[in-house]
DNA sequence: CCCACTACCTTGCATAACCTAGTAACCTTT
DNA sequence: AAAGGTTACTAGGTTATGCAAGGTAGTGGG
């Protein structure tokens, strides 16, 4: 069953290490910090979701990490990325943009036939 | 493992029912004209890809169908959208646009960091 | 010592859906 | 009737991963 939630969910998914790899570019950052970007971005993103990608990202060699003190609470992790990381997210953006030109090209022919269409019906 | 290929695969996933959606919306067409509508706008999808999703779109009640006889060959299935599929449409459209919109948000800051790093290196 | 806060991490359920490879039916031409 | 093109469809292997829930552990205040 087809819903407008997971066809939302459906998208997220496919941008949503696009985005951390970018915000780990941007800067070294500790999970939480990437949460509130992603957060600021209006991207929501829940820890359980977070966590296992980054562990994901960190095995394919993609980003590496440091540990650093905290002023309280436990030492973190912050996150850079990798040679490979840089260069995969490179190629990443490229599709990105592919990708958004593909659908661009077909919503706004949608949007043109709709606006024929109106006119069409306000002509008759 | 993380890969290229998953992560565009993955990423296509997500828009590709915007997409049908799209040309569907656009007038009526058949599996064929849907094929080489999203491969003109450069997006891959197959046959195995499709037919289940248009059988998804039909039982979730979004997309109908009427049968039309062919010049040559059997008859082909003629889809359009029903009430439910523009509603859904419109609204996924918009959850599209908010996506894009957080996207372009995080790749401005990396783009705009990294050119000041750029300037760093270059002045120091 | 205990609580609250911060931080990191894992397990497992639930879901999802792509795509390969194949089937079957209809039509026309030879 | 055989061949070849067009159209529709599906079973199943494979892969993926979101997220809820629960666990571990460091710090500091009361």
């Amino acid at each position: 069953m087809i819903t407008l939630e997971n066809a939302e969910v459906q998208m997220r998914k496919g941008i949503l290490e696009l985005c951390v790899l970018n915000v780990i570019a941007n800067g070294e950052v500790y999970a939480s910090d990437l949460l509130s970007h992603l957060k600021e971005a209006q991207l929501l993103v829940v820890e359980g979701t977070l966590y296992p990608l980054l562990n994901r990202l960190n095995k394919s060699g993609l980003v590496t990490y440091s540990w650093q003190e905290s002023t309280g609470g436990p030492p973190r992790k912050y996150y850079r990325l990798t040679d490979n990381g840089h260069e995969f997210l490179k190629e990443l953006t490229l599709s990105w943009h592919q990708l958004v030109f593909s659908a661009t090209t077909i919503l706004e022919q949608t949007t043109q036939n709709n606006q024929n269409r109106q006119e069409q019906r306000q002509a008759g």
